[in-house]
RNA sequence: GGGUCGCUAGCUCAACUGGUAGAGCAGCGGACUCUUAAUCCGCUGGUUCGGGGUUCGAGUCCCCGGCGACUCACCA
């Protein structure tokens, strides 16, 4: 059936060569993209154009055609534009009217004419003549019900976006996303950089790194989990303000909230600390906020997010004692061995991390707090084991915060530690936990204490995770659905 | 990795306890100069995800496999 429907499509795309001249031209001149003529020409009234005569050429995807007799009516799309064309047999001649059946819905067409609006007041190109681009071949999707098969939409994603406008939509928004993100910093005077992605020591994160190996060296690399030491590194240079929005690799699980390569935006900035990071963050939300929606509230499932400056603060260690006398612990019991696993146990909390009373009492925030958490919401008062890179606060906690929304962990950022020693030790430390088999524990990377003996000013970090925030500015519930081409298994060809 | 669910025409979906695989859209032929899910008349279209089994008979039941969604575990 499929081939039927192939063969009819090639034998049409065969004629075009004697109809045309040409049966793929190599370009196509236009004077106007068909955003540009929306945007320029549909809030003029239907007498404007029985005055002016407006000719203009574009191009694009043909994806619906009602034949009427000796008129038709068609639709072309672009990435961000729609409009109707109208073939008319007095105007095309007979000809090339007849020549429209030589065209399939999900061809590319190039177009010639002058605009009008019809009698329903819609703007459309009365066209004078046309020209066929390129063929499809395989039919496209129906236009009503659209593309509904999740893996496919995800397996071929330009149908999904040449059918869905809706999934269209929802890429040009995280695109103007990043871009407000960018124009944002950029008023700030950040300077954009690129540091590797390929990186002998996978640092500044705890997670699973990809591992590879370069022929000509004969090395094993590891793909970055974070761009973080090296950006402080471009501090200690002098780089007093940096910002990168790049790929991180992290060979862990994928889930509707994790991708194994996902996109972060990293900044830092010398002579600042957490809380200018926590306002600074609060800020760019609100302007992302406004640039997209105009305004600091937006809708996300069935509830509001508001974007109104200040977010809440709230302590980490506070919160999860908290829950724990509300759930009748008795303050300090998590601080016995025993007694701690009893808890974890009756939680129902991973064994392997919460392991120690501290670490106990971020498995509680994280499982029962954290999920709650729908408006912007930073977290501060974090310990000292769990943030081998942060500033020490006091002997058991650090400067750091982690920001929420909508119960996922948005932004990460602290006031970077500063102090060669005390970084040697943390490290060292770290190296002990994995060789007790946490896999995630940092790696001990003498490099960059190295660039840190040569004096990193005190500088502020943080990291956003841009994936996720396009999710809370998209109104979408999976990761999948703001990555252009998420990570799928491959299927198997026979 | 565990559990649940899904995979039928190019697309969206039907098909009772196992009994001739069907509709709409798309396509093909025809009518039609303001349609927009155009309308009207006629026609075509299937390796039911793959493999095996039970049965007189399997889209349906059983087993193995593939991919996906959700979820738990793991994980920023």
């Amino acid at each position: 059936m499929e081939e039927d429907l192939i063969e009819i499509r090639r034998s049409k795309w065969e004629k075009w060569k004697e109809s045309f001249g040409e049966k793929l031209p190599e370009k196509y001149e236009i004077t106007k993209s068909i955003s540009s003529i929306v945007s320029e020409f549909s809030f003029q009234p239907k007498e404007y154009f029985e005055e002016n005569r407006i000719e203009v050429k574009t191009a694009g995807r043909l994806i619906s055609m009602r034949k009427m007799g000796k008129l038709t009516f068609s639709h072309i799309i672009e990435a961000e534009g729609k409009i109707q064309i109208l073939f008319e047999k007095n105007i095309l001649g007979e000809d090339f009217y007849e020549k429209l059946s030589l065209l399939d819905i999900g061809d590319i067409i190039g177009v010639n004419g002058y605009l009008l609006k019809t009698r329903t007041g819609e703007l459309s190109i009365a066209v004078q003549s046309y020209k066929p681009l390129s063929k499809c071949l395989i039919p496209l999707p129906e236009k009503w019900h659209g593309l509904a098969d999740i893996e496919q939409r995800y397996r071929q994603r330009y149908l999904d976006l040449i059918i869905n406008s809706e999934s269209k939509e929802r890429f040009v928004k995280r695109i103007k996303m990043v871009e407000a993100i960018r124009k944002f910093m950029t008023n700030r005077n950040y300077l954009e950089v690129e540091t590797p992605m390929l990186q002998p020591i996978a640092g500044g994160a705890a997670a699973k790194p990809f591992s590879t190996h370069h022929n000509a060296l004969n090395i094993d690399l590891f793909l970055r989990i974070a761009p973080e030491l090296y950006l402080k590194r471009l501090v200690v240079g002098g780089f007093n303000k940096v910002f990168e929005i790049n790929r991180n690799f992290r060979n862990e699980g994928v889930d509707s909230k994790h991708n194994p390569e996902f996109t972060m935006m990293e900044f830092y900035e010398a002579f600042s600390s957490m809380d200018d990071f926590m306002k600074m963050t609060e800020e760019m939300l609100s302007f992302i906020s406004k640039e997209i929606y105009g305004s600091e509230e937006i809708p996300f499932m069935n509830e509001t997010i508001s974007f109104k400056a200040p977010f809440k603060r709230i302590d980490l260690l506070e919160e999860a004692k908290n829950v724990l006398l509300e759930k009748g612990v008795k303050e300090g019991e998590w601080e016995e061995q025993d007694k701690m696993r009893q808890l974890v146990a009756r939680f129902d909390l991973s064994k392997e991390k919460a392991r120690t009373p501290m670490r106990f009492l971020v498995e509680v925030f994280d499982t029962f707090v954290a999920p709650n958490l729908m408006q912007p919401t930073f977290v501060v008062g974090f310990p000292l084991e769990v943030s081998p890179l942060s500033r020490k606060k006091d002997d058991l906690t650090v400067r750091r915060f982690e920001l929420y929304i909508a119960g996922m962990e948005i932004a990460n950022g602290f006031s970077e530690l500063n102090d060669p020693d005390d970084q040697r030790e943390r490290f060292i430390s770290q190296a002990k936990e994995k060789s007790k088999g946490d896999a995630e524990a940092m790696s001990y990377d003498e490099d960059y204490c190295l660039a840190l003996d040569y004096g990193l000013p005190p500088t502020a970090g943080e990291g956003i995770g841009i994936d996720r925030l396009a999710m809370i500015f998209t109104n979408t519930d999976s990761i999948r659905d703001v990555l252009l081409f998420p990570l799928l298994k491959p299927q198997k060809t026979e």
